[in-house]
RNA sequence: GCCCAUAUGGCUCAGGGGUAGAGCACUUCCUUGGUAAGGAAGAGGUCGUGAGUUCAAGUCUCACUAUGGGCUCCA
């Protein structure tokens, strides 16, 4: 056996430590390394070497469970005692000294019975054993620690040498809202300590890239306590990235063929009650009085494009008939899930509604998929895709929401676009796609989303003329590209470090004179670009060249262009890029040229 | 909403039961410089809010608000 050896993966891909497989195993090997198999029962026993740490240093703790996860793995318990961040360090320096008794990792099988017996007193492990369905369960033994658990695991604690607790979280038992909150831990392990090293080192850099972090020092946007949480004011620069992205999507709907609206942003509770809202969503909408009625804030924009569609009567020559709207709205979100700029109160979404027949859906749909893949190129954006069914809150009837969904499945399985299932995910009205995308520290975040939807229409009343001059009712899509400006422009920032491409960025051009001599030239220029639609800032300030230069390139502006004699004389810019600290010039002509090019490349 | 943590000048942070510090930013003056911090002077906070303990509270306790990490939920 080789002392590297750490269990055996079987056909399955089953992982089989070396406790289970006895002496000959003719499975493959797994040795002790960073792959993904070897990291997956290093950190299981890293779990519970941490239990049993914990165990020691509160004698009173009760065990849930331990799971390996994504970045690591974490273990849920209750203690009586608070443990807080500055705890982490101490189970830490336990777990080393656990680790130096050199304790082997042993395992033995009891029937479930038994194991309810033994763990007569602890309700957490009956917890545990009632969702286990096997008639015998296994037993891992480190010393003293013993833990009910499945496996896998390494042979002995010598394998547990490069770990980090990372956080500690309360968890609802059995992720139940209405249970009680356990403890939890997270951590991370690697076989070796530059692995865990090169994970702290991502983990620093991705911190660094963190919008809320960016957002300040770049003064795109900022939270005020007093005016509440939730709620984001754009400061100028952010204002500037907004209203670039903005006007770069109008020109994409107009494009497609949609058609700007705009409805009221509070309508009478009685709509709200129509649409369902009221009922499916209204503990998450804000609601007011006014004049004895109740009215409600809008917390989708549904509504206001579905009045405006019925407004005229239409025809079935004017579907499918495209309305989009850059929508504010408001959601009671809690107060836990608050989120720098990914998660908000107040938002505004690049809505549209698409009233459709049923046999449009399919290459609306497409057309939707399609722009959503021209804007995620545009910024380099990998994404996922997702078919999210009925939920539990859920109207309309069944054999609705089934055409609905398999709707959607045909428009993506015919033509070769991969997607996964998201069970009960749906919005309460129909079921959707989602389009998601990861941040800097890789959470996934929904930002667009396709809806299908034929409940909204039966529930208004809406109709359109067909062919035969009979009434018919329109299928409706609900759909946004970016999700919300908010969490769109949160994620770029964090997706460019804050170093946006020339067409986004809120400052494209900072032009420093020399000296006082060459600020008019400077000025010029810079009331050029403007003309041209380029937002340009000139630095003449009273401070050396040198720091003038600094503060410019700090301030991520994709072009700081100096200007002195030469090029006064010779009506010209000097470019300085910001990565190579190289520079080279051009005559304001050919800088035109690279600027407009630039400019045009912001188009989808 | 729940669990844990945090809350000091515009920003980033230090301090810590006896009436507040640094760097950057800001203001003024000197300096007019060819590619990442020229020099000097100055202004600015009562330490998130409200109670409590104490002779004395930024410093301890509690509540609230906000923020961060999670749970749950969602664009």
């Amino acid at each position: 056996m080789s002392e590297n050896l750490i269990g055996y993966l079987d056909d399955q891909g089953n992982i089989i430590d070396t406790q289970s497989a006895g002496e000959s195993c003719s499975a493959t090997p797994i040795e002790y390394d960073n792959s993904e198999k070897a990291l997956e029962i290093i950190r299981h026993s890293t779990a519970h070497l941490m239990a049993q740490a914990i165990k020691e240093l509160y004698p009173d703790a009760q065990f849930f469970v331990g799971p390996v996860v994504d970045e690591g793995f974490y273990y849920d318990f209750r203690v009586s005692e608070k443990i807080g961040e500055e705890d982490l360090k101490k189970i830490e320096k336990k777990m080393k000294e656990l680790i130096k008794k050199k304790y082997k990792i042993e395992k033995y099988e009891i029937s479930k019975e038994e194991a309810l017996e033994k763990f007569a007193d602890d309700d957490l492990k009956q917890a545990v054993l009632s969702r286990i369905p096997d008639e015998r369960v296994s037993i891992y033994k480190q010393g003293e620690f013993e833990d009910l658990c499945r496996g896998p695991h390494v042979p002995a604690l010598r394998f547990l040498n490069n770990f980090k607790l990372t956080r500690v979280a309360g968890a609802y038992l059995g992720g139940d809202e209405n249970a009680e909150m356990l403890t939890r831990i997270y951590g991370v392990a690697f076989a070796t300590k530059e692995a865990l090293k090169e994970y702290m080192t991502m983990l620093e850099e991705a911190k660094k890239r963190d919008h809320r972090k960016i957002g300040t020092e770049m003064e795109l946007f900022m939270f005020n306590e007093e005016s509440g949480a939730g709620l984001p004011f754009w400061m100028p620069q952010g204002a500037k990235l907004r209203y670039k992205l903005e006007q770069i999507l109008h020109k994409a709907h107009l494009i497609r063929g949609y058609e700007p609206v705009r409805g009221p942003e509070i309508l009478k509770a009685d709509m709200w009650r129509t649409s369902g809202h009221y009922a499916c969503y209204g503990e998450n909408m804000y609601l007011t009085e006014i004049d004895g009625q109740e009215y409600g804030i809008k917390p989708m924009n549904c509504i206001g494009h579905i009045q405006i569609f019925k407004q005229t009567q239409k025809s079935y020559r004017d579907l499918p008939l495209r309305y989009y709207e850059y929508g504010v709205v408001h959601r009671h979100e809690k107060s836990g899930v608050l989120h720098g700029l990914l998660r908000v109160r107040e938002f505004t979404q690049d809505d549209a509604h698409i009233f459709c027949t049923p046999e449009q859906i399919a290459p609306e749909v497409l057309d939707v998929v399609e722009f959503v893949d021209s804007v995620m190129k545009l910024f380099g954006f990998e994404y996922r895709m997702e078919i999210a069914t009925k939920p539990e809150k859920a109207i309309g009837e069944d054999a609705v929401w089934e055409m609905a969904t398999q709707g959607l499945k045909d428009a993506l399985e015919g033509n070769n676009l991969p997607y996964t299932i998201d069970e009960g995910g749906g919005a309460f009205y129909g079921p959707k796609i989602d389009i998601k995308i990861t941040d800097a520290i890789g959470r996934k975040w929904q930002c667009g989303t396709i809806q299908v939807d034929f409940n909204l229409p039966e529930r208004f009343d809406v109709e359109y003329v067909a062919e035969d001059n009979t009434r018919k009712r329109p299928v409706m899509l609900h759909r946004a590209i970016l999700g919300s400006f908010e969490r769109f422009i949160g994620i770029l920032t964090e997706h460019y470090a804050g170093e946006f491409p020339f067409f986004l960025a809120p400052t494209q051009v900072i032009f420093v004179p020399i000296s006082e001599t060459h600020a008019d030239y400077a000025f010029a220029l810079k009331k050029k670009l403007r003309m041209a639609g380029i937002d340009a800032e000139v630095y003449d300030r009273n401070e050396s060249l040198n720091k003038r230069i600094r503060t410019a390139e700090k301030k991520r502006v994709p072009y700081v262009v100096i200007v002195g004699d030469e090029e006064v004389v010779n009506n010209s810019v000097a470019i300085r890029n910001r990565r190579t600290r190289e520079q080279y010039n051009l005559t304001q002509d050919e800088f035109m040229v690279e600027l407009t090019k630039q400019l045009t490349e912001g188009t989808i």
